[in-house]
RNA sequence: GGAGAAAUGGCAGAGCGGUUGAAUGCGGCAGUCUUGAAAACUGUUUUAGUGAAAGCUAACGGGGGUUCGAAUCCCUCUUUCUCCGCCA
């Protein structure tokens, strides 16, 4: 969520900002202003009254040990008649910081300088490209039907085990999910990312702290006897490491990685776009977290950028990167670039990666905190990139590089994979 | 799942109704001494809100209650530890 303090302090700003996402929230802005300073007013007025009955609490003690105790139960009426109407100021104080939470998880990020305005993905800005048009066979197979020759990934058998969107890899295809994921994670590795597994299952404060909840429930699988939430991205974990944490400034910049499956409803999205491995409801990936000093956080995601982008290269697949504009950006996101392979089979891009810098948004739910060198404490800038997200560059890799007689490899997976053909 | 114990500042650990935001030790920071360092000594050392500031308010795992007053008493939830059961 925005701070107060951008709220107060540059009012106009964040509404020019917010503008560019296709959507006028000067209204909203003006709502939170207006319950600031009545909760604030709400607040001085109590503390007031807190001030005073602590004080006759005090004069008591004093009294009761001077052994005046007429005098000691004459101010304790006093004392109760303090105690209803703090208990008055306490409710209004509480419902009107009820309302302004509310209202401030509704208000999605600032999109920073950057962005431009636009609603939908066609405004998106392609900002890099490389990579040739893969040469296949004129009867070129989609991945759908690749992955049934030479029996990669089962898709009925998912079916049957669990339901649509939750396939069963097999034989080759499941040892080059594995591939892949090492693949992914070494290469983070040697860029300097420090490895975490977390828990796949995370509770309702850390769907909160990256802003998951509320603005995505019916997204995530949710296991309502435990209250617990299945990951839609290891994003949600391992950014929630820092929640409420006070880092020291030599810590940072933190770099984490790590490797886990994921897990989206995506409630109503059917149709021939998502068919194969194009959109599943159980999917892996590789995700890279930084945390930051703001000064450094756009650096940074030009480091993660230069990551992504190097990854693809040794895939050797033709890619593209989109500057996402206003609209089309994630609720929490100030900035938000989106990796796109081609698919020959397809001829289509594909989404393989979103990195974005989250600049205080998280943070600020998150309260991660680092302590400058003048011993003050200052909200970081959080960032996370998928480092690869596995489905669409298996369907890419399958489908750019088959020939009459099977699919090769790129080299860099030939000592993951003990394979060089499928 | 059953029985019992516990949760206090960066860490260890007192306090168990009335100047306790919190003793003491360790650690951290600053200073004295020293050519420098160590040792010793002195001082300092949580966070949030509000305010121009002084100050005021809140926080002793979370939430609720009793009381004029709660770290301290009661209820509840969570977590940890010990024992039993179950188990990859």
């Amino acid at each position: 969520m925005l701070t107060l303090q951008a709220i107060r302090n540059n009012t106009q700003e964040i509404i020019d900002r917010l503008a560019k996402r296709g959507h006028d929230r000067s209204g909203d802005i003006q709502e939170v202003l207006r319950l600031d300073e009545q909760k604030r007013a709400s607040q001085t007025s109590l503390e007031q009254k807190l001030a005073a009955s602590n004080n006759i609490a005090k004069e008591i003690g004093d009294l009761f040990k001077a052994g005046k105790k007429e005098k000691a139960d004459a101010r304790k009426e006093e004392s109760v008649a303090l105690k209803e109407q703090i208990k008055g100021l306490e409710t209004e104080l509480a419902e009107l910081e009820e309302q302004l939470k509310q209202k401030m998880y509704e208000i999605p990020n600032a999109p920073s300088e950057q962005v431009k305005y636009g609603k939908t993905p066609e405004e998106n800005e392609t900002v890099f490209e490389w990579g040739t048009e893969p040469v296949i066979p004129a009867d070129a197979k989609p991945h759908w039907d690749l992955t049934t020759q030479y029996k990669l990934v089962d898709f009925e058998l998912g079916n049957k085990i669990t339901g649509a969107g939750f396939p069963v890899y097999t034989g080759k295809g499941a040892r080059l999910q594995r591939a892949l994921i090492n693949f992914f994670l070494d290469e983070a590795l040697k860029a300097g990312y420090y490895e975490v597994q977390p828990p796949i299952f995370v509770n309702e404060a850390s769907g909160y702290g990256t802003g998951q909840l509320p603005d995505k429930e019916g997204q995530m699988y949710h296991s309502t006897i435990d209250n617990l939430y299945a990951i839609p991205t290891a994003e949600v974990p391992i950014t929630n490491i820092y929640r409420d944490v006070i880092l020291r400034e030599d810590e940072l910049p933190i770099k984490n990685v790590g490797y886990t499956p994921c897990f989206r409803r995506e409630a109503g999205s059917y149709g021939s776009h998502v068919r194969g491995l194009n959109r599943l409801h159980q999917f892996d990936k590789v995700e890279i977290v930084q945390i930051s000093k703001p000064e450094n956080s756009y650096e940074a995601l030009e480091g993660m950028l230069e990551h992504v982008k190097g990854l693809m290269q040794k895939l050797g697949l033709k890619f593209r990167i989109l500057r996402l504009c206003g609209g089309d950006m994630g609720f929490a996101s100030a900035l938000t670039y989106d990796f796109e392979a081609w698919s020959g089979a397809q001829q289509k891009w594909l989404e393989v990666s979103s990195t974005s810098n989250f600049e205080t948004f998280q943070a600020n739910r998150l309260k991660c905190r680092y302590k400058t060198k003048d011993g003050k404490n200052e909200l970081v800038h959080t960032l996370n990139g998928s480092a690869l997200a596995l489905p669409r560059i298996v369907a890419c890799l399958l489908e750019n590089n088959q020939d009459e007689t099977g699919i090769k490899m790129p080299e860099c997976l030939h000592p993951y994979l003990g394979f060089d053909r499928i």
